[in-house]
DNA sequence: ATCGTAAACTAACAGTTGTTAGTTAAATTT
DNA sequence: AAATTTAACTAACAACTGTTAGTTTACGAT
Protein backbone atom coordinates (compact mmCIF):
# COMPACT_ATOMS: atom_id res chain seq x y z
CA UNK A 1 0.00 0.00 0.00
CA UNK A 2 1.24 3.54 -0.35
CA UNK A 3 1.53 5.88 2.25
CA UNK A 4 -1.31 7.74 3.22
CA UNK A 5 -1.24 11.98 2.62
CA UNK A 6 -1.25 12.55 6.33
CA UNK A 7 1.83 9.80 6.33
CA UNK A 8 3.40 11.38 3.89
CA UNK A 9 3.29 14.85 5.56
CA UNK A 10 5.29 13.65 8.48
CA UNK A 11 7.40 12.19 6.16
CA UNK A 12 8.10 15.54 4.39
CA UNK A 13 8.04 17.86 8.07
CA UNK A 14 10.71 15.50 9.16
CA UNK A 15 12.57 14.99 6.04
CA UNK A 16 13.19 19.09 6.47
CA UNK A 17 14.22 18.98 10.17
CA UNK A 18 16.59 15.77 9.61
CA UNK A 19 18.34 17.83 7.16
CA UNK A 20 18.54 20.77 9.50
CA UNK A 21 19.74 18.95 12.25
CA UNK A 22 20.57 15.20 11.69
CA UNK A 23 18.10 12.27 12.41
CA UNK A 24 19.29 11.58 15.92
CA UNK A 25 19.37 14.93 16.97
CA UNK A 26 15.44 15.53 15.96
CA UNK A 27 13.14 14.27 18.35
CA UNK A 28 9.54 13.02 17.88
CA UNK A 29 8.12 15.88 19.60
CA UNK A 30 9.85 18.19 17.01
CA UNK A 31 8.52 16.67 14.33
CA UNK A 32 5.05 16.60 16.25
CA UNK A 33 5.14 20.34 16.94
CA UNK A 34 5.94 21.36 13.73
CA UNK A 35 3.09 19.78 12.74
CA UNK A 36 1.06 21.36 15.33
CA UNK A 37 -0.12 18.32 16.76
CA UNK A 38 1.48 15.91 19.99
CA UNK A 39 4.40 13.31 19.70
CA UNK A 40 1.77 10.45 20.34
CA UNK A 41 0.05 11.41 17.42
CA UNK A 42 2.26 11.08 15.21
CA UNK A 43 1.97 6.86 15.96
CA UNK A 44 -1.35 7.07 14.69
CA UNK A 45 0.33 6.92 11.50
CA UNK A 46 4.23 5.51 11.65
CA UNK A 47 4.76 2.81 13.00
CA UNK A 48 8.19 4.37 15.18
CA UNK A 49 10.70 6.88 14.19
CA UNK A 50 13.12 4.42 12.46
CA UNK A 51 10.01 3.85 9.49
CA UNK A 52 10.70 7.86 8.27
CA UNK A 53 14.21 7.42 8.25
CA UNK A 54 13.55 4.06 6.64
CA UNK A 55 11.09 5.39 4.05
CA UNK A 56 13.07 8.03 2.97
CA UNK A 57 15.68 6.40 2.32
CA UNK A 58 15.29 3.82 0.63
CA UNK A 59 12.49 5.31 -1.63
CA UNK A 60 15.60 7.27 -3.22
CA UNK A 61 17.51 4.70 -3.36
CA UNK A 62 15.59 2.47 -5.60
CA UNK A 63 14.55 6.27 -7.43
CA UNK A 64 18.19 5.96 -8.39
CA UNK A 65 18.77 2.61 -8.83
CA UNK A 66 15.90 2.69 -11.28
CA UNK A 67 16.79 5.80 -13.17
CA UNK A 68 20.47 4.09 -13.61
CA UNK A 69 19.42 0.81 -15.28
CA UNK A 70 17.62 2.74 -18.00
CA UNK A 71 20.71 4.74 -18.62
CA UNK A 72 22.65 1.33 -18.63
CA UNK A 73 20.48 -0.07 -20.96
CA UNK A 74 20.15 2.50 -23.71
CA UNK A 75 22.65 2.41 -26.94
CA UNK A 76 23.85 5.43 -26.16
CA UNK A 77 27.89 6.05 -25.85
CA UNK A 78 29.61 6.32 -22.16
CA UNK A 79 29.81 10.40 -22.37
CA UNK A 80 26.08 10.25 -23.07
CA UNK A 81 25.34 8.08 -20.42
CA UNK A 82 27.25 10.05 -17.86
CA UNK A 83 25.58 13.04 -18.86
CA UNK A 84 22.13 11.27 -18.19
CA UNK A 85 23.33 10.09 -14.55
CA UNK A 86 24.32 13.86 -13.86
CA UNK A 87 20.58 14.99 -14.83
CA UNK A 88 19.40 12.05 -13.11
CA UNK A 89 20.98 13.68 -9.60
CA UNK A 90 19.91 17.13 -10.84
CA UNK A 91 16.48 15.75 -11.29
CA UNK A 92 15.71 13.28 -8.14
CA UNK A 93 17.64 16.11 -5.94
CA UNK A 94 15.19 19.37 -7.17
CA UNK A 95 12.28 17.30 -6.36
CA UNK A 96 13.61 15.96 -2.93
CA UNK A 97 16.81 18.20 -1.27
CA UNK A 98 15.91 17.41 2.27
CA UNK A 99 15.50 13.55 1.65
CA UNK A 100 18.78 13.76 0.02
CA UNK A 101 20.39 14.99 3.12
CA UNK A 102 19.11 11.80 5.28
CA UNK A 103 20.45 9.65 2.47
CA UNK A 104 23.87 11.22 2.28
CA UNK A 105 24.09 11.92 6.26
CA UNK A 106 21.79 9.29 8.05
CA UNK A 107 21.83 6.26 6.00
CA UNK A 108 24.25 4.24 9.34
CA UNK A 109 20.78 4.66 11.17
CA UNK A 110 19.20 1.92 9.77
CA UNK A 111 18.67 -0.83 11.40
CA UNK A 112 16.05 -3.60 9.52
CA UNK A 113 16.72 -2.01 6.06
CA UNK A 114 20.99 -1.34 6.59
CA UNK A 115 21.79 -3.89 4.54
CA UNK A 116 19.17 -3.48 2.02
CA UNK A 117 20.38 0.02 1.68
CA UNK A 118 23.78 -0.87 1.66
CA UNK A 119 23.27 -3.48 -1.49
CA UNK A 120 21.69 -0.91 -3.38
CA UNK A 121 24.34 1.86 -3.21
CA UNK A 122 27.36 -1.02 -3.92
CA UNK A 123 25.18 -1.87 -6.68
CA UNK A 124 24.64 1.69 -7.95
CA UNK A 125 28.18 2.40 -7.64
CA UNK A 126 29.70 -0.55 -9.27
CA UNK A 127 27.24 0.33 -12.37
CA UNK A 128 28.34 3.83 -12.75
CA UNK A 129 32.32 2.54 -12.72
CA UNK A 130 31.42 0.19 -15.15
CA UNK A 131 30.03 2.53 -17.73
CA UNK A 132 33.04 4.52 -17.11
CA UNK A 133 35.60 1.83 -17.23
CA UNK A 134 34.04 1.27 -20.60
CA UNK A 135 34.23 4.94 -21.70
CA UNK A 136 38.02 4.24 -21.01
CA UNK A 137 37.96 1.36 -23.12
CA UNK A 138 35.99 2.93 -25.83
CA UNK A 139 38.44 6.21 -25.75
CA UNK A 140 36.13 8.32 -25.15
CA UNK A 141 37.30 8.42 -21.73
CA UNK A 142 40.91 9.64 -20.16
CA UNK A 143 43.05 7.05 -19.31
CA UNK A 144 43.10 7.87 -15.77
CA UNK A 145 42.47 5.58 -12.22
CA UNK A 146 38.48 5.02 -12.80
CA UNK A 147 38.06 4.93 -9.00
CA UNK A 148 39.45 9.09 -8.42
CA UNK A 149 37.07 9.89 -11.64
CA UNK A 150 33.86 7.78 -10.25
CA UNK A 151 34.41 9.32 -6.56
CA UNK A 152 35.02 13.23 -7.68
CA UNK A 153 31.93 13.20 -9.61
CA UNK A 154 29.52 11.00 -7.35
CA UNK A 155 31.00 13.40 -4.60
CA UNK A 156 29.69 16.60 -6.82
CA UNK A 157 26.53 14.91 -7.38
CA UNK A 158 26.16 13.46 -3.82
CA UNK A 159 26.62 17.25 -2.35
CA UNK A 160 23.48 18.51 -4.44
CA UNK A 161 21.45 18.55 -2.11
CA UNK A 162 23.33 21.59 -0.39
CA UNK A 163 23.61 23.61 -3.63
CA UNK A 164 20.09 23.29 -5.34
CA UNK A 165 17.90 24.73 -2.48
CA UNK A 166 20.60 27.92 -2.43
CA UNK A 167 20.09 28.10 -6.27
CA UNK A 168 16.42 27.84 -6.87
CA UNK A 169 16.45 29.90 -9.55
CA UNK A 170 18.76 27.77 -12.06
CA UNK A 171 16.50 25.81 -14.04
CA UNK A 172 17.05 22.00 -13.72
CA UNK A 173 18.43 21.61 -17.21
CA UNK A 174 20.64 24.71 -17.24
CA UNK A 175 22.38 23.28 -14.00
CA UNK A 176 22.22 19.83 -15.53
CA UNK A 177 24.23 20.70 -18.71
CA UNK A 178 26.82 22.97 -17.09
CA UNK A 179 28.01 20.43 -14.69
CA UNK A 180 28.29 18.33 -17.55
CA UNK A 181 30.69 20.72 -18.77
CA UNK A 182 32.38 21.28 -15.77
CA UNK A 183 32.47 17.49 -14.53
CA UNK A 184 33.37 16.00 -18.17
CA UNK A 185 35.72 18.41 -19.96
CA UNK A 186 37.04 20.80 -16.63
CA UNK A 187 37.12 23.81 -15.93
CA UNK A 188 40.88 24.66 -17.06
CA UNK A 189 41.38 26.16 -20.92
CA UNK B 1 47.38 26.61 26.29
CA UNK B 2 47.41 23.49 24.64
CA UNK B 3 45.33 20.87 25.34
CA UNK B 4 46.80 18.06 27.56
CA UNK B 5 47.77 15.08 26.02
CA UNK B 6 44.78 12.68 27.62
CA UNK B 7 42.20 15.91 26.82
CA UNK B 8 44.11 15.16 22.72
CA UNK B 9 43.16 11.21 23.55
CA UNK B 10 39.77 12.11 24.38
CA UNK B 11 39.49 14.32 20.97
CA UNK B 12 40.70 11.86 19.07
CA UNK B 13 38.87 8.75 20.20
CA UNK B 14 35.62 11.11 19.89
CA UNK B 15 36.06 11.59 16.66
CA UNK B 16 36.48 8.45 15.25
CA UNK B 17 33.14 7.57 16.87
CA UNK B 18 31.32 11.05 15.52
CA UNK B 19 32.45 10.13 12.02
CA UNK B 20 31.00 6.74 12.63
CA UNK B 21 27.30 8.15 14.11
CA UNK B 22 27.25 11.66 14.34
CA UNK B 23 28.02 13.54 17.57
CA UNK B 24 24.61 13.64 18.15
CA UNK B 25 24.17 10.13 18.00
CA UNK B 26 27.57 9.71 20.52
CA UNK B 27 27.59 9.86 24.35
CA UNK B 28 30.21 10.67 26.67
CA UNK B 29 29.00 7.09 27.85
CA UNK B 30 30.56 5.92 24.16
CA UNK B 31 33.31 7.48 24.26
CA UNK B 32 34.54 6.65 27.86
CA UNK B 33 33.71 3.12 27.05
CA UNK B 34 36.13 3.85 23.94
CA UNK B 35 38.60 4.64 26.04
CA UNK B 36 38.27 2.51 28.98
CA UNK B 37 36.98 4.43 31.78
CA UNK B 38 33.71 5.80 33.33
CA UNK B 39 31.99 8.94 31.79
CA UNK B 40 32.46 11.16 34.69
CA UNK B 41 36.01 10.91 34.13
CA UNK B 42 36.13 12.29 31.11
CA UNK B 43 35.31 15.65 32.86
CA UNK B 44 38.81 15.90 34.51
CA UNK B 45 40.09 17.01 31.24
CA UNK B 46 37.21 18.53 29.22
CA UNK B 47 34.74 21.05 30.26
CA UNK B 48 31.54 19.32 28.35
CA UNK B 49 30.70 17.37 25.56
CA UNK B 50 30.70 20.75 23.08
CA UNK B 51 34.16 21.65 23.64
CA UNK B 52 35.13 18.29 21.69
CA UNK B 53 33.21 19.17 18.64
CA UNK B 54 34.52 23.05 19.12
CA UNK B 55 37.71 22.30 18.96
CA UNK B 56 37.75 19.47 16.32
CA UNK B 57 35.89 22.11 13.90
CA UNK B 58 37.54 24.89 14.85
CA UNK B 59 41.37 23.55 14.69
CA UNK B 60 40.73 22.48 11.36
CA UNK B 61 38.90 25.55 10.36
CA UNK B 62 41.75 27.77 11.30
CA UNK B 63 44.43 25.38 9.50
CA UNK B 64 42.25 25.80 6.28
CA UNK B 65 42.36 29.64 6.45
CA UNK B 66 45.68 29.44 7.49
CA UNK B 67 46.66 27.39 4.00
CA UNK B 68 44.66 29.26 1.76
CA UNK B 69 45.80 32.70 3.38
CA UNK B 70 49.45 31.73 2.11
CA UNK B 71 48.46 29.97 -1.12
CA UNK B 72 46.39 33.25 -1.82
CA UNK B 73 49.81 35.63 -1.11
CA UNK B 74 51.85 33.74 -3.61
CA UNK B 75 52.99 34.37 -7.39
CA UNK B 76 51.57 31.56 -9.06
CA UNK B 77 49.17 31.71 -11.40
CA UNK B 78 45.86 30.90 -10.65
CA UNK B 79 45.54 27.33 -12.31
CA UNK B 80 48.74 26.77 -10.01
CA UNK B 81 46.93 27.94 -6.78
CA UNK B 82 43.88 25.58 -7.09
CA UNK B 83 46.48 22.52 -7.49
CA UNK B 84 48.25 23.71 -4.08
CA UNK B 85 44.76 24.11 -2.57
CA UNK B 86 43.49 20.71 -4.00
CA UNK B 87 46.77 19.04 -2.20
CA UNK B 88 46.19 21.44 1.29
CA UNK B 89 42.90 19.67 1.47
CA UNK B 90 44.47 16.39 0.82
CA UNK B 91 47.29 17.02 3.19
CA UNK B 92 44.81 17.94 6.00
CA UNK B 93 42.57 14.91 5.52
CA UNK B 94 44.87 12.53 5.07
CA UNK B 95 46.27 13.76 8.91
CA UNK B 96 42.90 13.59 10.36
CA UNK B 97 39.60 12.28 8.49
CA UNK B 98 37.53 11.80 11.63
CA UNK B 99 38.05 15.08 12.29
CA UNK B 100 37.10 16.10 8.70
CA UNK B 101 33.50 14.19 9.58
CA UNK B 102 32.57 16.70 11.93
CA UNK B 103 33.48 19.95 10.38
CA UNK B 104 31.83 18.65 7.02
CA UNK B 105 28.66 17.01 9.34
CA UNK B 106 28.48 18.05 12.70
CA UNK B 107 29.34 22.02 12.69
CA UNK B 108 25.34 23.37 12.67
CA UNK B 109 25.96 21.54 16.54
CA UNK B 110 28.41 24.45 17.54
CA UNK B 111 27.24 26.67 19.80
CA UNK B 112 29.25 29.44 21.05
CA UNK B 113 31.59 29.50 18.03
CA UNK B 114 28.94 28.11 15.50
CA UNK B 115 29.12 32.34 14.26
CA UNK B 116 33.26 32.20 13.88
CA UNK B 117 32.66 28.83 12.53
CA UNK B 118 30.40 29.99 9.60
CA UNK B 119 32.53 33.55 9.27
CA UNK B 120 35.32 31.27 8.27
CA UNK B 121 33.48 29.51 6.59
CA UNK B 122 32.22 32.05 4.13
CA UNK B 123 35.88 33.58 4.12
CA UNK B 124 37.08 30.65 2.75
CA UNK B 125 34.72 30.58 0.33
CA UNK B 126 34.88 33.54 -0.88
CA UNK B 127 39.13 33.20 -1.53
CA UNK B 128 38.21 30.56 -3.13
CA UNK B 129 35.99 32.05 -5.62
CA UNK B 130 38.10 35.12 -5.95
CA UNK B 131 40.88 32.79 -7.18
CA UNK B 132 38.73 31.27 -10.08
CA UNK B 133 37.41 34.66 -10.84
CA UNK B 134 40.62 35.90 -11.62
CA UNK B 135 41.81 32.94 -13.36
CA UNK B 136 38.13 33.75 -15.55
CA UNK B 137 39.73 36.76 -16.47
CA UNK B 138 43.16 35.73 -17.25
CA UNK B 139 41.92 33.46 -19.81
CA UNK B 140 43.82 30.67 -17.51
CA UNK B 141 39.83 28.86 -16.81
CA UNK B 142 36.92 28.58 -19.05
CA UNK B 143 34.24 31.13 -18.73
CA UNK B 144 31.84 29.00 -17.08
CA UNK B 145 29.45 29.84 -13.74
CA UNK B 146 32.35 30.59 -10.82
CA UNK B 147 29.49 29.15 -8.58
CA UNK B 148 29.23 26.39 -10.18
CA UNK B 149 32.70 25.29 -10.80
CA UNK B 150 33.27 26.47 -7.28
CA UNK B 151 30.71 24.15 -6.02
CA UNK B 152 31.76 21.10 -7.98
CA UNK B 153 35.82 21.12 -6.83
CA UNK B 154 34.79 21.82 -3.10
CA UNK B 155 32.55 18.86 -3.09
CA UNK B 156 35.04 16.63 -4.22
CA UNK B 157 37.19 18.08 -1.80
CA UNK B 158 35.07 17.94 0.83
CA UNK B 159 34.40 14.38 0.36
CA UNK B 160 37.83 13.49 0.26
CA UNK B 161 37.24 12.15 4.17
CA UNK B 162 35.16 9.38 3.47
CA UNK B 163 37.97 8.03 0.28
CA UNK B 164 41.15 8.89 1.69
CA UNK B 165 40.87 6.04 4.85
CA UNK B 166 39.52 3.44 1.77
CA UNK B 167 42.74 4.46 -0.22
CA UNK B 168 45.19 4.32 2.59
CA UNK B 169 47.62 2.64 -0.18
CA UNK B 170 47.89 5.98 -2.14
CA UNK B 171 50.35 8.57 -1.68
CA UNK B 172 49.16 11.74 -0.80
CA UNK B 173 50.81 13.44 -3.96
CA UNK B 174 50.03 10.78 -6.34
CA UNK B 175 46.47 11.67 -4.94
CA UNK B 176 46.69 15.36 -4.98
CA UNK B 177 47.91 15.37 -8.88
CA UNK B 178 45.60 12.70 -10.02
CA UNK B 179 42.75 14.51 -8.70
CA UNK B 180 44.36 17.68 -10.37
CA UNK B 181 43.89 16.30 -13.54
CA UNK B 182 40.76 15.06 -13.32
CA UNK B 183 39.11 18.39 -11.54
CA UNK B 184 41.05 21.23 -13.39
CA UNK B 185 41.27 18.99 -16.83
CA UNK B 186 38.15 16.76 -16.69
CA UNK B 187 37.65 13.24 -17.67
CA UNK B 188 36.37 13.58 -21.35
CA UNK B 189 38.90 12.80 -24.24
C1' DA C 1 56.92 9.91 55.67
C1' DT C 2 53.88 13.54 54.10
C1' DC C 3 51.78 16.45 50.88
C1' DG C 4 49.68 17.79 46.66
C1' DT C 5 47.93 16.66 42.48
C1' DA C 6 46.13 14.08 38.57
C1' DA C 7 42.87 11.09 37.19
C1' DA C 8 40.17 7.60 38.08
C1' DC C 9 35.88 6.09 40.66
C1' DT C 10 30.59 5.66 42.62
C1' DA C 11 26.28 7.68 43.07
C1' DA C 12 23.05 10.61 41.85
C1' DC C 13 20.45 14.53 39.59
C1' DA C 14 17.06 16.63 36.51
C1' DG C 15 15.68 16.65 32.00
C1' DT C 16 14.80 14.27 27.65
C1' DT C 17 13.98 10.24 24.81
C1' DG C 18 10.86 6.95 22.03
C1' DT C 19 6.87 4.72 22.84
C1' DT C 20 2.41 2.70 24.82
C1' DA C 21 -2.26 2.74 26.91
C1' DG C 22 -6.44 4.50 27.31
C1' DT C 23 -9.70 8.29 26.11
C1' DT C 24 -12.28 11.65 23.36
C1' DA C 25 -14.27 14.05 19.62
C1' DA C 26 -15.34 14.51 15.00
C1' DA C 27 -16.26 12.57 10.51
C1' DT C 28 -17.83 8.80 7.65
C1' DT C 29 -20.39 4.60 6.70
C1' DT C 30 -24.09 1.61 7.50
C1' DA D 1 -29.93 7.18 14.23
C1' DA D 2 -26.38 3.99 15.22
C1' DA D 3 -22.03 2.10 14.51
C1' DT D 4 -17.47 2.45 12.97
C1' DT D 5 -13.30 4.67 11.90
C1' DT D 6 -9.89 8.29 12.02
C1' DA D 7 -6.93 11.08 14.32
C1' DA D 8 -6.33 13.81 17.81
C1' DC D 9 -5.57 13.99 23.02
C1' DT D 10 -3.56 13.24 28.23
C1' DA D 11 -0.75 10.65 31.12
C1' DA D 12 2.72 7.82 31.99
C1' DC D 13 6.69 4.49 31.45
C1' DA D 14 11.49 2.92 31.54
C1' DA D 15 15.65 3.96 29.58
C1' DC D 16 19.02 7.18 28.55
C1' DT D 17 21.13 11.90 28.46
C1' DG D 18 24.91 15.34 30.02
C1' DT D 19 26.67 16.69 34.04
C1' DT D 20 27.90 17.42 39.14
C1' DA D 21 29.48 16.19 43.83
C1' DG D 22 32.12 13.80 46.65
C1' DT D 23 35.50 10.02 47.21
C1' DT D 24 39.43 7.04 46.28
C1' DT D 25 43.81 5.75 44.43
C1' DA D 26 48.41 6.17 42.64
C1' DC D 27 52.51 8.80 42.25
C1' DG D 28 56.15 12.40 42.03
C1' DA D 29 57.95 16.20 44.91
C1' DT D 30 59.02 18.01 49.33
Amino acid sequence: MSPSPRKLEIITVASTLFKEKGYSAVTMRDIAKAMGIKAASLYNHIKNKEEILTFIIISLAEEFIEGLDKIKDSNDNCVEKLKQIIALHVAITSRNANGMASLNNDWMHLKDQLNHYLTLRVDYENSFRAIIKEGVLNNEIKNLNPDIMLFSILSTLRSLYIWIPQKEDMDSSILASNLSEVLLKGINK
